[in-house]
DNA sequence: CGGCGCCTACCGGATACCGGGTATGCGGAA
DNA sequence: TTCCGCATACCCGGTATCCGGTAGGCGCCG
């Protein structure tokens, strides 16, 4: 029985060899691939596919959220992220939302086909770079920062990392400045930051804002 | 006569599976893959292939400075740039270095493949998406407000995107906080910014620091 | 019902930043 | 020799930030 595979890249070059090099398998078959989030669901629900290789860094957004609906849509399908990048915060959001491996691009071609096998016998696959994020994260490793601010601190973040003052943010958000500053003290103390270039740098690696103008 | 081609990327499964894909073709022969610059610099020197198709984000440093050296060391193997990324400045840098031709991960792999074709031919080739840069570079676009900074500023803007004081960054330079002050004013004053996190993001779009911790 | 966390708002003091200016010495180029 | 740019250093005033604290209202959960 072949193996139904819809693969999921910005990149168009990536796309084809790697349809290519699949379809190749005598036991895989291609039936579509996607550039975005948007279109790897249509295609999903167009093609019914078994399994989805996901590029996590897409153009429309992550790939985290597409494999969440992908997952949520049709349980029958399941997804492998392929990714550039396996910081240990990307590895447990996409394996949260339900993916069922993880390779990295670094990898050989050779583990990705042996992970599109596994996880279609019905196991997790975890190429050897990251499985040891997933152990840290299952063993208690603190949460994610992140995950501790709240609605009003992340806001007041990103608009500080765009550069915006506490009075400018106050008016915005029709708050007294004295309030943006609790907050602003509130979250510096809970990520341990102590100025607007801490907060700045860490708001883009948390992706709340970017670098771009 | 075929050509002659390496592949330089840090990613194994792109390098393997293009590598299947342009050895298919009838008169392109690849005789080695390389994931670092160093490597390409040692299979250049030991192959002497006709053409280097160099990804520009190696893990050991750019693939600009590695496309110039092969330039340097070799007048008959030729570039072309493959990447991810399609800045402007990142674009001048790599043809600046030597390269014949600029081809994006985002294209298809028949461009990449009529790249290959042109080059060899003794053409440069760009691919559609970065055409417009270069010939903005040509008549004379603005420069890039990096090359505007002096080497203290820079220095300076580097210190305060990783989130130090004036206070801190004079200790650590030996000098006066006025100078650094000083420093600071100034070249807010060229960039047109006007905030730490202003200054921040910039120095992370312009390489002189990362999100990182 | 009580406790807790979040959101809101306020106070004070010290330091840093922002933007304006000035000045001198040095080295390189015209 | 002169001019210019860079690096260095200083001054001033106003605003923002950082860090400490306090307090009340609201909603949710046990």
């Amino acid at each position: 029985m072949t193996v139904r595979i819809v693969i999921v890249d910005d990149h168009a070059l990536l796309r084809e060899v790697l349809r290519k090099m699949l379809d190749r398998e005598p036991d895989f078959e291609v039936v579509g691939a996607a550039g975005s989030g948007r279109e790897a669901l249509e295609l999903v629900e167009a093609q019914h596919p078994d399994l989805v290789v996901m590029d996590l860094m897409l153009g429309d957004g992550n790939g985290v959220d597409t494999t969440r609906e992908i997952v949520r849509r049709r349980r029958g399908t399941k997804v492998i992220a392929l990714s550039a990048y396996s910081q240990r915060r990307l590895v447990l959001a996409v394996l949260e939302a339900g993916a069922a491996g993880f390779v990295r691009k670094a990898d050989s071609y050779s583990e990705l086909r042996e992970a599109v096998r596994a996880v279609q016998a019905g196991q997790k696959y975890l190429c050897a770079g990251v499985t040891g994020s997933v152990v840290d994260a299952h063993v208690g490793a603190p949460d994610s920062a992140f995950a501790k601010l709240t609605t009003r601190q992340r806001l007041v973040l990103s608009e500080i990392a765009r550069g915006r003052s506490s009075g400018e943010i106050a008016r915005e958000l029709h708050l007294s400045p004295h309030t943006v500053e609790t907050h602003r003290r509130n979250l510096m103390r809970k990520l341990g930051l102590h100025s607007v270039a801490d907060l700045t740098r860490y708001a883009i690696r948390e992706g709340l804002t970017t670098a771009e103008e």
